[in-house]
DNA sequence: GCCGCAAAGATCGCATTCAATTTTGCCTTG
DNA sequence: CAAGGCAAAATTGAATGCGATCTTTGCGGC
């Protein structure tokens, strides 16, 4: 039970990573050969990976023209902030309805863990601040759930490093510990307003310099094309 | 743009659909080599196929063991149909803000063809039971609305297969209709009371006669070796 | 008669190989 | 010199072969 890890899990995780902490930027081409010699494999277990990836909405795959990191336009980042605030809205009202008895401590020692790669300008923040959301659903006990937030935040991490300014941590530190003493009060109300509060400033924050290399080319370009400069 | 199907896409879709038409049956194994033959091509796509089916929660893929048509327990059953419902009060809000001009009138003319497939007394009507609910997440024009509610409703559809009765439809069609005339009201609060009284029938079906056919077999047995007879 | 072990069979993971499609560069032609 | 078309390179889609792992089954020891 212990080897259980075929390499394409492996790959599939490794990309992941990558792509969660902003290493492999949207729009990348992930071309199955490359993957498979960086990672000493063959094309089989990349492809394997890749695929997942595309269901998690992370690459985009087209036929006959390879994978690349996908590219949120702006109408799906709308889309997935709605999205996540029905569910983290969920989430929330469950955790006040029943908590479980050590979430707390486990939701602290997440924040300090957070804080300290903070400091440390490590890229695991960006990560990290992603995973505090999945926590939260952890605490849930529901594997759907756990589920769909995980893709939802996962989508939110790529918009960050669509739109957002870089290297920002996607949440404000501060934000999860005002919300871990609603909790700690199981008050719904105040921690589904800061909860919504705190997605929204997650979303301005992703719109705010939209860095416009669209996916398109004729599209930018048609911008420049009239006249010359 | 038109041969853009490839095989695996072909596969994908054709265990899809007989999976959620209960043809395949939870527990089924489904072995590589088998879908190739019967499909005519080789383990690699059928394979491909699997590995997004799993991700659907359609299939379960354990490694080294095969693939096989997920068997959902009471418990996940659960947790799909309180997902289900936090999901469908979004989309039952969002019409009441906002319904397409000809969503009635897509939405009627659905149910319709839902009462044709009945009469028939085709599998058709357990699938199109299903993509009523699609088609309401349709008209919010949300795709990742649409994506998360194909994968409740397809995880329902698997849950109807593994405990509901046999043949059954998975939503009663009167519901169905009294739902479209609280949604032409704008109506959400009604809306939203017909849906989650929907939603609730729909659960006490899938849990009415859990056929125990678990996936151990000496459980089931157990019934049968008291005595002679 | 029961338990454990080993060989056989089945199934999958992965690599390699072939085929099809797209893209790119070059050449011809008007 | 620009435009169109053709061929080569690159990249993916799919098939096949081999080794590994798990399950099953049959045998022998206790």
């Amino acid at each position: 039970m212990s080897t259980n890890l075929t390499r394409s899990d492996a790959i599939y995780a490794s990309l992941r990573r990558a792509i969660l902490e902003q290493a492999l930027k949207p729009g990348t081409k992930l071309p199955e050969d490359s993957i498979g010699d960086t990672f000493g494999v063959s094309r089989t277990s990349a492809r394997n990976a890749l695929v997942r990836l595309a269901s998690d909405g992370l690459v985009e795959i087209k036929p006959n023209r390879g994978a690349a990191v996908a590219m949120p336009t702006l109408e799906e980042a709308e889309e997935v902030f709605a999205l996540r605030r029905c569910l983290e809205r969920e989430v929330i009202e469950r955790l006040c309805k029943r908590m479980p008895k050590d979430g707390i401590d486990a939701l602290v020692s997440h924040v300090r863990e957070e804080e300290r790669a903070l400091r440390a300008s490590s890229p695991r923040s960006i990560r990290l601040a992603g995973e505090f959301h999945i926590l939260l659903a952890e605490l849930t006990g529901s594997k759907l759930l756990i589920d769909f937030i995980s893709q939802v935040v996962s989508r939110s991490s790529l918009i960050l490093a669509r739109f957002g300014r870089p290297h920002s941590a996607e949440c404000g530190i501060d934000e999860h510990i005002h919300l871990i003493e609603a909790l700690k009060n199981l008050d719904p109300v105040a921690a589904s307003r800061i909860m919504d509060h705190h997605l929204h400033a997650v979303e301005d924050r992703a719109k705010a310099d939209e860095k416009d290399d669209g996916p398109d080319i004729t599209e930018i370009l048609s911008r420049y094309m009239s006249a010359s400069e």
